[in-house]
DNA sequence: CCCATGGATGTCAGTTCCAGACATCACCCT
DNA sequence: AGGGTGATGTCTGGAACTGACATCCATGGG
C-alpha cells in the first residue's frame, strides 16, 4: 500500500457531494472537504481549479462522447440530426451512472446560483465543440453554432426534467422527446 | 452640490469597463475600480454583489423589456413568434446604446471565462422569465421552456455576431436572420 | 434656527478562496 | 544504494467578499 490512499480525486468528489448535500455549498469550505477526504486544502486546489469544479469531474469525458457522436453521424445527415446523434451518446453515458447520485448532484447544483452558472458554462463549452465539428462537416455559420446551441438546449432541458424527477422515462427517451418538441416549436408558425 | 459626486453606481461602471479593457479583468481589483471612481472598496460591494456584476448593470431592464415584448404579442401567435417579439424589443433597446461601448464590453467579456459564465447566467435568467410568460399564455411544458431557451440562444448568437463585429447590419436584422436560421435548421431534416 | 432622522459612504476586522514557493516522502529504475 | 519523479504537506500572502459600526450631510419638523 502506498503512502497515500488511492484515488484522492475521487475521494474529494465524494466528500464534496456529501458535504454539499448535507450543509449546502456555501456552508462548506474547501478545507473541510479536503479534511473529510484525508487531505489538505492545498491538495484540493491542485486537483480542482476552484471549489465548484469538484462537481464537474466527468465533464470533459462527456464532451468527448458528444463530439464523437456528432462526428460519427452519416455525412448525409442534416446538422440537427447529427447533433441528435451526439445527444444519444450523452444519454448513453449518463445512463450508466447511478441515478440517485445524478439526482443528488442535480439537487445541489439547482440550489446554488454559482453552480448553475458553472453548469451553463460547461454545456456552453460542449456547444462550442459541437459547432466546430459541424463546421468541419461543411456546415456554415451561423447554422453550425445555432444547431449546436439548440442541441445543447435540448440536452439541458431533458437533463433537468430527468434528474429533477419530473419525468420517469429513460434519459434517451426524454431527450428524444425534447428534440421533437424543439422541431415542432420551431416549425409551427 | 451634495457631499458626494452624483451617480456613484454609474461612475463605478465606467471605471470598471475602462480598467478591465486596459489591464484585463483579473489584473484589476475592486479597490482599484473604487479608487478610480473616488470611492472605497466597501462601497463598490454595496452597489454590486460581486466584481463581475459591475458589467451587467442594465440586465434587469433588458429582461423586463424582453418579457414585455413577449407578453405584448398577439394571443394568436405561436410561442416562438411571441418570443421573436421579445427579441425585437431587446434589439430596440440595445440599439439605443452606443455601439463602441457595447463592443468594448463584449470584448472584455469574451476575454474572460468567469465573465462569459455570468453572461450565460443572465441570459438563462431571461429564458426562465420568458418561459413563465409563455406558460401564462397557455403554452405547456416542455414547449414553453424550449421555445424560451431557443429564443435566448438566438439572442446570444446574434449579439455575438453583432457586437463581435462579424456582421455590420443592424442588430434587429442580425437577430431576425438568426431566428430564420434556427427555423431552417430545425425544419430541414 | 435647531435637531432628529435616514440614506449613502467610510473604516476596520475577519473569513474564505485561491496560488506561489518550497519541503517531504514513498516508490521506481538502474 | 542512490537519484529521479510524482503526489502531497506547509507556509505565506493577495484578493474577494461580509458584518458591525462610525460618519457625514440633506431634509423636514418643531
Amino acid at each position: 500500500m502506498g503512502r497515500w490512499q488511492p484515488d484522492s480525486r475521487g475521494r474529494l468528489q465524494e466528500a464534496a457531494l456529501a458535504l454539499f448535500a448535507e450543509r449546502g455549498f456555501d456552508q462548506t469550505t474547501a478545507a473541510e472537504i479536503a479534511a473529510q477526504a484525508g487531505l489538505t486544502e492545498r491538495t484540493f486546489f491542485r486537483h480542482f481549479a476552484d471549489k465548484r469544479e469538484v462537481l464537474f469531474g466527468g465533464s470533459e469525458v462527456l464532451k468527448d462522447r458528444i463530439v464523437a457522436g456528432v462526428a460519427g453521424a452519416p455525412k448525409s445527415n442534416p446538422p440537427l440530426d447529427a447533433v441528435a446523434r451526439g445527444l444519444d451518446a450523452a444519454a448513453g453515458m449518463l445512463g450508466e451512472f447511478r441515478r440517485d447520485l445524478a439526482s443528488q448532484r442535480h439537487t445541489v447544483i439547482a440550489a446554488n446560483p454559482e453552480l448553475r452558472e458553472r453548469e451553463l458554462a460547461k454545456v456552453g463549452d460542449y456547444a462550442a465543440a459541437v459547432a466546430t465539428v459541424l463546421r468541419r462537416r461543411g456546415v456554415g455559420e451561423p447554422q453550425a453554432t445555432i444547431a449546436a446551441e439548440a442541441g445543447m438546449t435540448v440536452l439541458r432541458v431533458a437533463l433537468e426534467r430527468w434528474a429533477g424527477g419530473h419525468d420517469d422515462r429513460g434519459l434517451a427517451v426524454v431527450m428524444n422527446d425534447a428534440m421533437t418538441q424543439l422541431r415542432m416549436v420551431a416549425t409551427d408558425s
